[in-house]
Order: structure tokens, then sequence, then C-alpha cells
DNA sequence: ACCACTATAAACATGT
DNA sequence: TACATGTTTATAGTGG
């Protein structure tokens, strides 16, 4: 569908974006004559739910579809604050997959034998919700 | 005040 | 056995 290459585009420029502006929340102000003026990219919580983390990793895979590993992947890779951040947010990534129902666990086919869990997918009756959720954060 | 959503931690089970 | 993956309950903050 050609909807399904307008929103990934649109995804792409996103992420480019974004991480580059953390979107001052705390406000922390560059003091005059201070060292610490600029701040590490990944030094400030990106403004996205882990609902839409995942939904981001999920789409911006090839088949839309990923093992929890490769939804941990993503993250770090697009998002370096959780690099550094200590493990509990995969507890959170986990805990998100499981309990809301825009995400959806398939069973891995005879693929290849080194599959590691399922695979997670977006149910199609919650993607534009999480589209809409996406364009307004 | 209530409710929906979110984050975080943790107990617990199951699989590799 | 250790570790990854899932499920579930509990608690707290935020905002409508």
């Amino acid at each position: 569908d050609e909807d399904d290459l307008t929103c990934l585009s649109w995804l792409h420029q996103r992420n480019n974006l974004l991480p580059l502006q953390p979107l001052s929340k705390t406000a922390p102000l560059p003091q005059p004559g201070s060292l610490q003026a600029a701040r590490p990219a990944g030094s400030c919580k990106p403004p996205y739910s882990f609902s839409s983390l995942i939904f981001m990793a999920i789409e911006d895979s090839p088949e839309k579809r990923l093992p929890v590993k490769g939804i941990y992947e993503w993250i770090v890779k697009n998002f370096p604050y959780y690099r550094t951040a200590s493990g509990g947010w995969r507890n959170s990534v986990r805990h998100n997959l499981s309990l809301s129902k825009s995400f959806c666990r398939i069973q891995r086919d005879k693929n290849k034998s080194t599959g590691s869990g399922s695979l997670w997918c977006v149910c199609p009756e919650y993607r534009s919700t999480l589209l809409e959720v996406l364009r307004k954060t």
C-alpha cells in the first residue's frame, strides 16, 4: 500500500530530527560562562512512550516484525539515551508488549533455528491509532 | 473525584 | 545453571 510508504518515509524523517532536539522539558538554562552549556545528545530521555518506540521499531523493520532483542537494538541505535540507561527500560518494553493490545506475538516459523523467542508485530487495527499518537508527539 | 495512559519495579513462569 | 523471554500484579505520576 502506498500509505505504508508514506508513513515509513515520514518515520525516517522524524528519526533523523528528533535525537537532535531533546525537547526542553526541565529546561536546563545554559549559564553564561558555564562549561556545561551543551549536554551530550543522549543525556535526555526521549519524549516517546514505550508504545511509540516499539511501534517505530517494528515499522522500521523490513518485514514489520521483530524479536524483543531486535526492538532493544533499534531503540538503542536510534535513541542513545538508552545506551547508558540502566536496564529497567527493557523490562518496561516487555511489559508493554505483553499488556498492550496494539502488539501481537507470532510464532517464529521454521526459518532460522537461531530464533530466540517470538516475533512481535503491530496489530493492524491499532496501527492508525499508533500513527496518530506519534504524529502528535 | 474518576479514569485512561504511562512508567517502573518486581514476582513468577517458561524456554534455550 | 544462567540468562532471555513473557505474563502478571502492584504502585505511582500525569492529565483529561
